[in-house]
DNA sequence: ACCTGAACACCGTTCAAGT
DNA sequence: ACCTGAACACCGTTCAAGT
């Protein structure tokens, strides 16, 4: 009955805290120096508590990018199924995608970052990216243009877009805050777009 | 004058040997997981060895990361120079980019990986990349086009190079073989094309 | 001038032991 | 059921000592 409340052992929900912590921690460090150890330091827990709740080091990230992708493939699909003429929707699924990009920097870094899969457990993961294209391929399905064709038009956006993103992360293309990363790509996405619509008799 | 030409001591070039080492290491086992104790042991010396010629790890990572980049951008050059029309030169810009980036895994790895300047040392790396950009700035430059919107375009065809070498290496788009990445581009960068097209009005 | 080998701080992971 | 703390193998990095 002392008047700490925070009991030092039972952390309450240890799992959540862990995935609540994990992506500013990897914010700061980069994912590369990112540590089980530090993030338990962190949450004042001895470091082999991770291990009750995670297997393993790949398995917290993999939780992670789960998680990311769900909330990612419906970002883009609300965007591609939004109200309006295609050339819109396909600006707003682009706004869409480098806004979610940035503001979830070390989840997007986990999604698109060393495979996770590599032992091909987790065939999920690959679904989940999955998932992302199909929300794109609503944007360019139409009775003329065959499944394969649609495909490729998803792969042109998608490339550009995580390309795009990518760069900006790594700092290769210098724009100062998420607002002048946004317009900034608006411009870039113009030469693209522009064939997209022409492909689409728009 | 033993039989063993082999010295246990002298390596002869041990500096060289890291860098030309290096990148096969990594194809293994993956940049994130690369070690250099793991280096040296298969060169044969001890691990202490590797710090006579490089200050750290991400020392030799920069050398690698430098070599690239100036390779990569004179291959970027020479397309973007090719006597032809500019689509036909956009096309071999492209070819050039998949061919280098998925025939260079390794390197392309560390170039476009975590940032290794982000001490602020190491100055050359962001030089380094500019020259690419520049390299294809060359595609777009005219006297009816902005420089401003040279730039543009030049982003708009190197995020999506990048963006599809980058999702091809992680599997995430998935294609058998380099040859048939290098035609599948071919396919997926026609609207871009296009769109790039259209604006220089060719 | 270049390499060895011990040493140190740090990590991921495991496991018997505690509560 | 969940956490602690010691233990092990491995890394990056340093440094005195060898050749």
């Amino acid at each position: 009955m002392s008047v700490k409340t925070k009991s030092t052992y039972h952390h309450g929900d240890l799992r959540k805290a862990l995935l609540r912590e994990a992506p500013g921690c990897i914010a700061e460090q980069g994912l590369d120096k990112f540590t089980l150890r530090g993030l338990a330091r962190d949450l004042g827990v001895t470091h082999g508590a991770v291990y009750k709740h995670f297997a393993d080091k790949r398995e917290l990230l993999v939780a992670l990018a789960l998680s990311g992708h769900k909330d990612f493939a419906a970002t883009l699909r609300d965007a591609a199924l939004s109200d309006q003429g295609v050339e819109d929707r396909i600006r707003l699924v682009a706004r869409a995608y480098v806004r979610w990009a940035l503001g979830n920097e070390s989840i997007y870094q986990i999604m698109f970052g060393p495979r996770l899969n590599e032992d091909g457990r987790h065939p999920e993961l690959e679904e989940a990216i999955e998932d992302s294209f199909c929300s794109v391929d609503a944007l360019f399905t139409t009775q003329s243009i065959s499944k394969a064709r649609v495909r490729h038009l998803s792969v042109s956006l998608m490339t550009q877009l995580h390309g795009y993103c990518d760069l900006v992360r790594l700092r290769r293309i210098r724009v100062r805050g998420a607002k002048a990363a946004e317009t900034y790509l608006m411009q870039s996405i113009d030469p693209l777009l522009r064939g997209l619509c022409a492909e689409l008799d728009v």
